[in-house]
DNA sequence: TTGTATGCGTTATCAT
DNA sequence: ATGATAACGCATACAA
């Protein structure tokens, strides 16, 4: 056989129709006679044909492309948003081109530009800062995007976040039920406003029960700056009875530290993370965590990008997404309820989680 | 702005030239005045102009693109694998596209044809079955591709796959080394070869020390799943001094049952899984491994792409990646080394890691 | 060095 | 219900 590739051409003389007739099968178009349609469906399977996209898109101006620029494709979280977002489009027939930019702006940027040469019809990024300066690009051309898990409470785009801050001020009301005050919350970096607002679900939930805000610490992005930082701050300071660690990354890294010093969770110290994977529940002991609802987070983005492909001029929006505790075995129960503000110690303000808009 | 995309004819009307003339400078071709080329440069950036890729690849049959398949988006491997893929075809213009084929043959078959409809340069694939039937679609249009990870040996396809059966030997004889000999091999399905091979890697080392092969344990694919298989084995056999098991998977259900039953990891049980991932790093014990160079695995499976985009008539080709085992603190000493062909007990038939086929 | 003309495979329009 | 034809935006061969 020749190395050229089977046409809308070589269809249609198999199946002694025109091309345009096999097109309009194909698409499942215009009233066919079954006999025709039978014919040219006959002939595409016994040839092998498959439109060539390339084509299509050029005439008929519609892509059928979503392209998906996350900071990195390795971390779980990720992976979990573009999988779930696959399963999405796929049922309607786009594909999915992914890009990865690495956590850098300017790679961000070409990467976008690069994506964008698509012509897509939607773009769904998780961008590397939360204001997303990088957006100039698309906006100029005008096309579809939905701003996924980073997304500055003033970026006036759709977008979709976690409800990071109600999940963390659950967490800490499960710590302070348990008797724990003492709590360090280890964090990554603050540049990220999805950081700082877990931190802040933290100060918001210990004000409600008349505490001052518990001490935050930086760790960084490698084991052996978590294993330093934390060293350092544990020399200085009294041990917590707890931690709460609001990255995945943080949770491994704060987790590998103790047991390197030998304090062992949830005897020496408790601990709740932030972000659930299946290695939680294998754990000894199991990881009390906090799961982000990627599924739902996937969905909510998909419908957002569906409406803004379809009607171009409406008002921006942005949802938020509840998250769940998942409780395990990381959390030990060292007294009483801790609540300043309430005489009854059992009294628990246990907000229901809620999707409401926090901008 | 009207809503129409910038095109190639904007910009060389901005820029006083031809079309063809933007076409040469923008894609770097043949010489052109410097003046020129500033002129169209600054029109195209002015303009925010980026080429069509449909037209682009329509007209010169060339398409920049690699399409990626896999049975599941979600498993750390297999992004890991697209991670890599990525980075290196990212340096050279080539755009990623991602299938996921649900582990199921005729989603398989589907997903395959949406992606071919891409007209990609490349194919990478890693089959839901290791013979893969499906390849049938891709011969068919004489794309280039390669099977990745899993691969029959019998397959007459380039393929680049991990030195399973050399890696758990390497395992084996770590833990002989370390005076086990009862040791259970934890697998989730033998239908893959792969995990055949990583079984027959255990036999192997037993054999060159005189020992008959350890037993086995298909547990299947969910925690529930793995703790019923566990709990009834170990009702009805010996508890094994160690457990090696041979995916990421499978380690976590073992590992999480064994937190379950009360059993302590090294002191009553060691373990050595297959698959390296942080969360290992984290656990306690941390957790010893067998890492697979993902890196290498995506590299290899790009040059062996390349050299069949470029040549197509070359007999097929299948590259062998070694892994490496990490210690950690999961195998505990039980005793002297067990080998019942050396008189003397210190001695290690370690074989240097090879990248030998056995096809 | 630059411009003109042509065609890639498909879908949309219009004619039959 | 089906066929003929044009056009999408670009890259290429060839003319100038």
């Amino acid at each position: 056989m020749s190395g050229r590739r089977t046409t809308i051409k070589d269809v249609a003389s198999r199946a002694r129709v025109s091309a345009a007739t096999v097109s309009n099968v194909m698409l499942g178009r215009r009233g066919a006679t079954a006999d025709v349609a039978d014919r040219v469906r006959e002939a595409a399977s016994a040839l092998g044909y498959v439109a060539d996209r390339s084509a299509s898109q050029l005439r008929s101006g519609k892509t059928k492309v979503i392209t998906v620029l996350v900071p990195n494709l390795t971390d779980p979280f990720f992976a979990g948003l573009i999988a779930a977002l696959e399963r999405c489009t796929q049922a309607e027939g786009f594909d999915i081109i992914v890009g990865s930019s690495n956590a850098d702006e300017e790679v961000e940027r070409q990467r976008l530009a690069a994506l964008l040469s698509w012509r897509p019809s939607g773009i769904v990024v998780v961008p590397h800062r939360d204001d997303f300066p990088n957006r100039a690009v698309i906006d100029h051309l005008r096309l579809p995007y939905v701003v996924l898990d980073r997304a500055a409470p003033e970026l006036p785009t759709d977008a979709v976040v976690a409800d990071n801050r109600e999940a963390t001020a659950e967490a800490a009301a499960h710590l302070l039920d348990h008797g724990h005050r003492d709590i360090l919350v280890v964090t990554s970096t603050f540049r990220l406003g999805n950081i700082r607002e877990r931190f802040a679900g933290v100060v918001d939930q210990f004000a409600a029960r008349g505490l001052p805000p518990p001490p935050s610490l930086e760790v960084g992005l490698t084991f052996e700056m978590v294993a330093e930082r934390m060293a350092v701050w544990l020399a200085a300071n009294k041990r917590p009875t707890a931690f709460l660690t609001v990255t995945n990354f943080v949770t491994m890294g704060v987790l590998s530290h103790l047991g390197q010093i030998g304090l062992s969770v949830p005897r020496d110290a408790s601990l709740i993370g932030f972000d659930d994977y299946p290695w939680m529940r294998a754990a000894t002991p199991a990881i009390t965590a906090i799961r982000q609802d990627v599924t739902s987070l996937a969905e909510q983005t998909w419908a957002l990008l569906r409406r803004r492909m379809e009607a171009a001029a409406s008002p921006p929006q942005r949802l938020t997404i509840p998250c769940q505790l998942v409780v395990r075995d990381s959390v030990r129960r060292i007294g009483p309820p801790v609540d300043l503000l309430s005489s009854a110690p059992s009294r628990r303000p246990r907000r229901a989680s809620a999707a409401a808009s926090r901008s």
